[in-house]
DNA sequence: TTGCAAAATGATTGCGCAATCATTTAGCCT
DNA sequence: AGGCTAAATGATTGCGCAATCATTTTGCAA
């Protein structure tokens, strides 16, 4: 027993295959008795729709393209989560491309994936290559960008500025008295140098900005790092007293790597992480962080796919950030 | 400027339709000369397949769908991670389905995905509805579960045993000297039940089993929770000196709710930990735990599905596990 | 050279659906 | 009842590719 087509269906219902075709994607156009007759016979023959049939026909998927830097990434995973919470009530698939941080196999991927044409696009930050805005151009696909800010997106970017958010972090450990703050950073894609921008921007406000204050690296981010990097940072600027981490792994490493040293937290040292993930409310101390919507950006950048007109939606969307203050920085 | 097709590109080639399709699929069928005219003419005209119609007519995809309980449990991720990177050698995509935990989705899910018949299948555990079964039969499309084993999968399975895993880590508690050894578990799925299962075994094997021991719940799995479930642990078994945790998030949870009330670990409590996340080895103390080959169950289930002929793999694939002992358990 | 098999290339067809255009039916006014 | 419009339904076509079968070319032995 070869899979049921429309036609199958159309028999058994005793009309045209169109119009099987109508009563499924566009409900209102038929009568009622017809649709009921129709969805009768879709339940009897267990027909699905051949989706590259559908695709080809129309020349449009029902799927969405995501393409994210890592795919282990927490903050990804959550973004991903919203995604998939809010295509799943428009019936829409969630297509995943790992490109690793690097542009030029997000635009590999993205060719890939062009054709035929899916129903949206979802990339994160705004650092795509030439050929990659051409290419979306091309195709005229809605485009969102996510995870930052921009005055002239591709299509629309639902973000909040990293800049901002880690000034905010910054001034905050500038305001419990800190005076040596440092800054703890891993892969240092364009986001990480934003953060960082705004590190340097709250300490020179405060008249507290140290040359030797940053320690980063390109290498990928992760607990450890975090400890690794703060051994870096209390060497070459031994009077650091406090330091921001360009996100909570590594200012969870921090935080055990002093543990380790006898390093008092918050007492002779204060941290402040970056994103509030769960763990960071929960570890002893307790760790201040710059929270960030991740979810709500993934649900808010799925939703704007999901409808056929998105105008009702600005062009840039800033979900904002805020400072969750907890142990590590309260003396 | 319309997309260019196959036709396109033997025009430009000077040859027909049919062999720039076999000089892009089966590159060994042609001759030199004529294969390295085709890839200038792709070249020339930026020709990329259309994958729908790809699909139509070979009545295949080149998408592995991979059907996961939860997309942002860490466990999942690290699988996901895997399975991205056999597929990319194999010019395969990856198409996610977050199952939530439940059977009757995860069926819902593949109806969705089946038609047309994706290069195969991934799911987890072996809980599937008699439906699933069904179906997944009929469409006659390569399936790998994993994260469990069993003797009779549907096609191959690669996972380890969770039973013998748990054992191990509740009988390592047990030679380290602790008397009243407890257990935490969250979102209590089929796998987890069977870890419960390797804690009993375990306890009644060394005569220390107390139906006291256990505590758990159906709810998500998270740090916080961990902490939740210490708390009503020594409340329900106040003799209890040390904890199987069902994941490392719980086990995290329980150490720092141990730091909150006092409780010396390893010293007056142990803790063991399962799944061997990252940061179980970097907090303070570091975290006994079980570890398990998650990205590599992926992989491997990805290679498996890469090559046409899987015979070369057993149809049962034990990764296995192994104890990862830290200061948790170390007195 | 001829003959023949193997290798290389080509022509035709249909996959299942949706877009487009065509036709029928229902609803309503005069 | 006749005439009209709008709503409902149908027929035809082609999307771009791969499967299938057909034809041409090449290599090589006798």
């Amino acid at each position: 027993m070869p899979k049921p087509t429309l036609v199958d269906v159309a028999k058994v219902a005793g009309v045209s295959a169109i119009t099987v075709s109508r009563a499924l994607r566009s409900p209102d156009m038929v009568s009622d008795s017809l649709r009921e007759k129709v969805h009768e016979a879709v339940r009897e023959t267990g027909y699905m729709p051949n989706k590259s049939a559908s695709a080809l026909a129309s020349n449009r998927t029902r799927s969405v393209v995501v393409v994210i830097p890592s795919i282990s990434n927490n903050v990804f995973t959550d973004v991903m989560a919203g995604v998939a919470e809010a295509l799943a009530t428009a019936q829409l698939t969630m297509q995943i491309g790992n490109a690793g941080y690097d542009p030029e196999e997000e635009e590999r991927l993205l060719r890939s994936f062009l054709n035929p044409a899916p129903h949206g696009v979802i990339l994160a930050g705004v650092e795509q290559t030439p050929e990659t805005l051409k290419m979306l151009e091309n195709v005229d696909v809605p485009v969102v960008q996510i995870m930052d800010l921009d005055d002239n997106p591709i299509g629309k970017i639902v973000g909040f500025s990293n800049t901002d958010a880690a000034e905010a972090g910054t001034r905050h450990l500038v305001e419990q008295g800190y005076k040596h703050i440092g800054f703890l950073g891993a892969q240092m894609d364009p986001r990480s140098q934003q953060r960082l921008a705004g590190f340097k921007r709250a300490l020179e406000k405060a008249g507290q900005f140290d040359p030797r204050s940053t320690a980063t690296t390109n290498l990928p981010s992760d607990v450890q790092m975090g400890a690794t990097l703060l051994g870096k940072l209390v060497s070459q600027y031994p009077e650091c007293d406090a330091v921001f981490c360009n996100n909570d792994d590594l200012a969870l490493g921090a935080l055990f790597e002093c543990h380790r040293r006898g390093i008092r937290v918050p007492l002779d040292f204060g941290i402040c992480g970056f994103n509030n993930l769960g763990i960071t409310g929960e570890c002893f101390p307790s760790v201040t962080t710059v929270e960030t919507p991740r979810k709500e950006i993934g649900r808010l950048a799925g939703q704007i796919l999901s409808v056929d007109a998105s105008e009702g939606y600005d062009k840039t969307i800033d979900l904002g950030y805020s400072l969750v203050q907890r142990e590590s920085t309260t003396r």
